[in-house]
Order: C-alpha cells, then structure tokens, then sequence
DNA sequence: ACTGCCGGGACGTCCCGTTCGT
DNA sequence: ACGAACGGGACGTCCCGGCAGT
C-alpha cells in the first residue's frame, strides 16, 4: 500500500527487468543503477556481485512459488487448471533470463531446475485428477505422463514463443489468454463432452482471478 | 568432397557451437580463436567483425532451410511429418543462440524470424494435408490453425525443454524419438483409428532417414 | 585501570596490527571496522581519514618511546644495553608498517625517522659508556661509531628477518633472546673477558624485566 | 649492446622500478603503462594479470642468482667475500618490493625465501673457508652460525637502513662502500692481524670488478 | 593466409569519505 | 556514539578491432 519501496526492491525490480529483456551478459550494473537512479557505488553496497542481484532476484522468485504453493487451496478442477497455468506462464516469462542465461550463472541455480521440476509435478497432479474423475475419454494408447509434458511445454514456452515469432515485448492478458487456448487445443480433444465444456467455462471465470496471479511487468 | 576443412568453415563451425552453448555476448573472439587453434588476428582477417561471424552462421543456417525446401519431394503425409518435425527441432536447437541472444545482434536478423514463420506455414499445410486426407477425427470445435501452433510449440522447444528441466546438453537419436513421441501425444487423439497406426508406423520408419536431418553437434 | 577499552583504542590497536601484517595499501577501512567490530561509518568518526589513523598509531608509537625515556633510570651498563635493545626490537616491530608504508604517506612521518635517529644516538651513548669503562679490548683501528651502527642495524632488523627468511608471524620470547645473542655474537669478540662475563650474566636477568618492554603484539 | 630493447622487458623494467619505489599496492598497472609509453591494453597482453608481471619480475631475479652461482670461479676468499655482499646487497635492494610486498603476492613466491636461505648458506661457506684458512683469532666461545647470521643480516638489510634512516632512494657506490665498512667493523675484530690486512685490501681491489656487479638501476 | 603486437574503451569490483537518522 | 545508506572515482581485467610484417 506505501509508495516507499526500498532500494534494494528497486534494484531487484529493475534488476530483473533488465536481465530479461537485455540478457545477464548484456546488461551492465551501471545501467542497473541508472535506470534505479542511483550510483554504482551504492548499488555494490546493497549487492556486492552482479551474481548477488541474480541470485536474490532467483531467490525472490523461488519464495513466490513457495508463498503460492502454501496459501492455496484447492477448487474445482478446470479452475486450478487455469489457475496453474496463468502462474506458470507468468513467472516463468517474468524470470526468463534465469533459463536463458543459464550458463553465466550456473552455482547456485541448480534449484530452479528443481522448481521446473516440481511445477511439472504440480501439473501432473492435476492431470491424475482429471482422469480420476473421470473426465478424460477412454483411449487404452494414453500415456498420462507424456500427453503431460507435451502440454506442459506448451505452458512453458508459451510467451517465448510469442517473443521469438511474434516480436512481442510486453504482455498482455490477451496473450495469456491465448496461450490458455492453446493449451485447450490439446488438452480438449482428450475429454469427453462435459468434462469439454466445465473448462471453456473455467477461461470465462479467469479474469476475475487475476489480481491473483504474480503479475510484476 | 575434400576432407580438408577451410579455416573460415572451422571458425563458423566453432562459432556456433560456443554461441549456443555459452551464448553470445558470453563469447569472446579470443576463446574462438583459442578452439579453432588459430590467432585473433587471424580471425578478424576472415571475419571483421563479431558480429560478421553470427551474420555467417545466419546465412549458414537459413541455406541449409532454403537448400531442404527445393531439395525435398513430398512423399507419404505420415514421413512428412516426422520428417519436418525432426528438422525442425534439430535446426532451432543448433542455432538456438540467434533467437535466445536476439538482443545483442538484432540487424539482420529479422529474417530468422521469417524462417520460423515460414516453418510454420510449411507445418500447417501438412495439418491442412491430414485434414483433406480426412484423417481427422470430426469435431467441430476444433481450431486447426491452434492446434498447429500448439504442436509446432512442442517441436520448436523439445530441446530447450531437455536442456533447463533435464539438464542434457548432448543429444542423442532417443532424446529425438522421445520428441517425436510427445508430438505424437497431441496429434494422436484427434485422428482416426487408421490415422493413428500410419502415424505411428512412421516413427519407426524414420532411422533410416536420420542421414538426412540436419545434424551438426 | 578499567577494563573496558574505548573504541577509538580498538581502532588503533586493530588498525596497527593490519597495518603491520597486510600492509597500508593493503588493508582496507572495511577490514579493520570488521575486525572491530563496528561499522564503517562509525570508524569515519572516530578518523575521518585513514591517514588520521595512521598517524594516530604514529604519535602512540612516539609516546611510547618518549614515556620509557623520561620513566627510565640509568643501570647497569650491561642491563642497559639489552633493555635498549629489546625496546627497540620490540618498537620497530610492532610499527614496521610506518617505515615499510612511507611513500603512501609521507606527510607527518619524517618525526619516526628521527625517532629512530635518536634511538640510535642512545645506543651510541651507551657504547661510549662500554669505552670510557674500559670495557672494550684494545683495537686502534675501531670506528666506534661505525661499530655502532652496524650492531644497531641487527637490532632494528632482527624482526624483519626472522619474518623473511623463516617465516615467522608471531614474536616469542625465545626469537628476542636469540636476537639478543645475535647481537652478543657481534659486540663479545670486541670486550675484555670481564666484560664478556657480565653481559652475558645480564641476559639471565631479562625475563624479570620483560614486562616493562613494550609488547603488544 | 643493441638499444632496441623488446616491450615486455621494458615493462618488466618500468615494473620493477616503480613497485621498488612506490609500493606493489601503490603502484597501478596504468602508471606502469604510463611510465613504459604504451596502452593499459598492450600491458595486459604481455602480462594479464598485475601478479603475473611480479612473478616475471620475480623470475628474473631468481634467474640472475643463478647465473651468477654457475658462471662464477672461486678466488681469494676476500675477494670472494666482498663479491658477495655487494652482489647480495644489490639484488635485494633492486628488488626489494618482493620481500617488502610479500604478503600481497604470496603464492609463488616460496622460493625467494629459500633464495635468501641459500644466500646465507654461501654466505656460511665463507665463513667456514675463512676459519679453515685459519685466519680467525682464537675464540673457544665463538658460534660460527650466529656470527655468519649477525654478519648477514647487516648485509641483507644495509640498504634499507639507508633508506629509512637517511632516506635515500639512490645508491651510489660510496653507499655501497660504506655497507663493505660496516661489514668489515663487524668481522675484523674476530680476524688475525694479517687476515685484517687482507681483507681491507680486497675493498680496495672492488672497484675494478664493479660491472660484473649486478647494478640494475 | 596468418601472426604478433597494439590502442582504446568498457565492465565488475573495491574503496574512501560523507550524510542522515537515532 | 553509532549504523545504514550513499556518491564518486579508481583500479584490475577483459575484449574488440586494427595494423605492420612475412
């Protein structure tokens, strides 16, 4: 609610906003602290090493998935859905260069592979969910854990996609809502008819959420 | 025919191996220099400019996509596919550098983005192919155009995926047929009976093919 | 008497015995607040400059020795000599960084080197002693005062070389009593044999006396 | 002979001298460039790192002792005796910043101490080859090694002396003239009277041997 | 075609000294 | 008296690009 953030939130804010869009490599402490408004010197104070800011906007990021994981409680299923899908895309494409710009700042981010991993888990979760109640269409050929991970990359790489062959910059709900219906491409053709429509109406029942979601840019 | 290498190929060869790998900016000329076994002066004889050498392996890259399309004769719908797919996926993967590290080089590098998008187009006609075969199961909600996209999603960043949640770096021919296999996945459940059984006789026609995609690492 | 040591002496004692083993240039304000165990804004009010503290452990030094000079009553020649040169062993020692560090900061220190100017000229005085007891054999050829100085030089150097050459950081009592006999080995072959006997019966009485020497290290 | 001398020995030069004067903390690497007349860049190709150019610098000296060890044939033994302290005495004064310095370049430079070690072993043989002449006066408490080391020491640290006592930066012959006296006030009273004879004749015969010294600055 | 050498500049880091608030 | 935060500047390192020589 106060206006007054802290130096240190502002670097870690413009810190990462700027690792995104010009690389980790390509972004230079002094145009951190320029673009915070405040000098060099000062900015070593708050983070001694450009791998300092990196690691505590990784950390930063990492206790948002952790805030989420404890604070929520479960719904309907097309609702969690939705739900896991939104964070998923968001703080993946608001931390992007932790992923792009892997190998400059190997140590200490090994953890984040493991979020991958456990967001996976999360996703998969909901999937067995799914077909426990009995929403998924008999098909004797499926493989759950595959059809998973394809349309959890679908999820992933969503706003990279956008970015690469779309030219996009900023996001808007537009193109998440986009990436939802991509994701409803695939995952649709595998339900039945009702299980079909209760997650159509899941997309119309998402805007109101969305204060929710961990939107930073 | 020659076994002998120029020094030009050997440098864009190494080039693009330590782009992708350690990215761009996080590339010094010397450190090429230093894998090619020859002298900085001797690289900025053959390329000027750091950014001569990405501009090669650009040009290099897109020759290879042009070379295939005239190249190539349309056969069964089924090959076709896994045959796109695989190109794909190993093209992207082994230029990966020109689409993660846009930032730093953006002239001239519009027309990678053309190729992605003409790549898509070529993936479309053959979901347009499918569905004038009539290989696809009836429903009427379904959005072809997403649905490609979606699947072209997958393909595009398998490797990618392999990379930050599984930690590969090295790819191998299973890494390729698991990516097929997650295609398949989607495309899988909105075709028919007969459908399916083509599709997946396909895969295992592929091996034989493996010579002709584009492998480089 | 109390206990309870203000912080400004912390500082200079912390900031000497850095000074001595790290070097001037080499120790940061950053390092010597950590050792106190302050901030640094708080050693900047106490010292508003680093060369304040360095002059600050300067003029201590300088008290030092003017305190043992106006304390003292004259003794036994030979009780005399080895106080002497305990005292100055010990002195230099313990603020060698002032000569070693001269050219960062010249300004204010020409007072040390006159200090050890007139530590030298007591030295001599005591050899004058030694000759006008009649302790020194015979030699026409001795240049008393060139003898002095070549014995002072061991003295004042003992320290460093048992630093360079063996490797030495900590001071024990047995180092100075060797550097006592290093002296003797020099000074002996020039006395009388009743001469001989009673410096070296002077050096059993040192230990009582040890805690007068200026130990701090 | 020829005046053309290359870039990189220039710089081990200008180094050498500079971290004598000023310090190897107080001294940059730009006003090395500086002194040398070439760019901070070109600097850094010859010498990538600031320890690198002290190791060099190092080298060199380690290099002229054994040179001077090798190439060397045994003579009078005063003659061989005042060689040797000039000699010891201008390596270490060209090159004191090493032993000064230490705690800043420490790794890789074990082996000036054990250069020093040596020194004093050949300084030790001396001694030996003076007693087995029997040119010592009789002296049933003498020990051997602690007059060798009182001896040395005077020696080692002659020209530090004149520095911080009579702030000298430059050495003249007469300095050094003055260290062989001072030497000589120490080891004559231990000689017979023909050895005194013989030894004070060997500084007048030095002169003449003084390009073979190591003189650098 | 290839090398050694070089200049200029930028970046990450460090450090000193100051100010504000308690 | 003390600490958190801050500004400005310097230093070591690195890197790109160029040029003379062969």
């Amino acid at each position: 609610m106060s206006t007054r953030i802290s130096t240190a939130d502002r670097i870690v804010e413009t810190g990462r906003r700027l690792f995104n869009t010009r690389g980790y490599a390509g972004t230079s402490l002094a145009e951190i602290a320029a673009a915070v408004g405040i000098s060099p010197g000062n900015l070593n104070y708050h983070f001694p090493t450009k791998k300092d800011l990196a690691l505590r906007i990784h950390e930063d990021a990492r206790e948002v998935v952790r805030a989420r994981r404890s604070n929520r409680t479960p719904g309907k299923i097309s609702d969690d859905y939705v739900e896991h899908v939104l964070f998923t895309m968001n703080i993946t494409w608001n931390n992007r260069f932790i992923l792009r710009d892997q190998m400059h700042i190997t140590d200490g981010f090994s953890s984040w592979k493991e979020a991958l991993a456990s967001d996976f888990t999360e996703f998969y979760s909901l999937f067995k969910r799914i077909d426990s109640e009995g929403m998924f269409r008999h098909d004797p050929k499926r493989d759950l854990r595959v059809l998973t991970r394809s349309i959890w990359i679908v999820g992933r790489y969503w706003m990279d996609y956008l970015r690469e062959s779309e030219g996009l910059e900023e996001i808007t709900w537009a193109d998440q809502e986009r990436g939802i219906q991509h994701h409803f491409a695939l995952l649709l053709p595998c339900l039945t008819a009702p299980a079909r429509q209760e997650f159509e109406l899941a997309l119309d029942r998402v805007p109101a959420k969305l204060a929710e979601a961990a939107f930073v840019d």
